[in-house]
DNA sequence: ACCACCTCCTGATCGC
DNA sequence: TGCGATCAGGAGGTGG
């Protein structure tokens, strides 16, 4: 679930974690560490202080460390009851000093934690080079970033160091509201689409934040986490079916390797 | 520097 | 039904 209104969501649910310590750590598959990382058990002792996210990161504040999660594609965190067995799938168990268990979940592995000191944050390099969240992104500075790219706005969007927080999901959804093709290039993007980008993602990013994210996959999760943004979905996973809009058929293709959905009559 | 492609994984679904 | 191929909400690394 990661794209920025799941992750907004997952910090939400696990503020109630704030002003717990951790008693104990559990590691059954270290690559979800980053090689750079410190030592995670560094964290034993130490109080969650604080939750916050940055495009599709997760930070964790304890005290003097700070732990960066990124789910990627199929990430997920539980609180569970202590004695119930890790599933196969848990890969990481943070235990609290009162006997709660916060597991990192991941099937296909591909989410990675890197734990630093608070003050080595901005020598994070994917930190660093993220672009503004659309919220805090000025059209001007967007339309710079892109107006010498000769690649397809759609995969642009993707571009964390572009603009942080869209997925393939957010990204297909916005350029339906903003009606673009997704093939038009960075290049012949001009001034008033990219405002028309910006301002169609922060809509629809707010909008999904407000509905807990977007659930595709129907999945039980202790966190009871079931997001709502599905049901307004115009053309993400809705090929074949007609556009709301003008009644044409939704299409889908591949854009960067990325399914990409669209209405060919709507976005020009 | 830029960009297209490959890779990391597992499980569900597709197509013959 | 069987079974290999393809696909899935992401991004880091490689090499042209």
């Amino acid at each position: 679930m990661p794209e920025l209104p799941e992750v907004r969501t997952v910090a939400q649910v696990l503020k109630k974690l704030i002003n717990k310590k951790i008693a104990r750590i559990n590691i059954n598959y270290s690559k979800i560490i980053n090689q750079n990382s410190l030592d995670i058990k560094l964290l034993i002792g130490k109080t969650l202080k604080d939750i916050n996210t940055i495009g599709k990161y997760l930070l964790f504040d304890f005290e003097e460390y700070i732990l960066i999660s990124h789910l990627r594609m199929e990430g997920k965190y539980y609180i569970k009851d202590l004695k119930l067995p890790l599933n196969k799938h848990e890969h990481i168990e943070f235990v609290f000093s009162d006997n709660i268990s916060l597991r990192y979940h991941d099937t296909r592995k591909f989410g990675r934690m890197l734990l630093i000191k608070h003050e080595d944050l901005n020598k994070v390099e994917s930190i660093a080079k993220l672009g503004s969240e659309p919220f805090t992104l000025s059209k001007e500075e967007f339309y710079n970033k892109i107006n010498k790219k000769k690649i397809p706005i759609k995969s642009l969007l993707l571009d964390q160091t572009i603009i942080a927080g869209l997925g393939n999901i957010y990204a297909n959804e916005v350029l339906f509201a903003s009606k673009i093709n997704p093939f038009k290039l960075g290049t012949e993007i001009a001034l008033e689409e990219a405002e028309a980008i910006l301002s169609a993602s922060i809509k629809i990013l707010n909008l999904a934040i407000k509905e807990k994210g977007t659930t595709i996959k129907s999945y039980t999760s202790s966190l009871n986490v079931v997001g709502n943004y599905q049901k307004h979905l115009k053309v993400h996973l809705k090929s074949g079916k007609k556009c709301e809009v003008c009644q044409s058929e939704i299409l889908k293709t591949k854009i960067g390797g990325r399914s990409t959905y669209y209405c060919l009559v709507c976005q020009k």
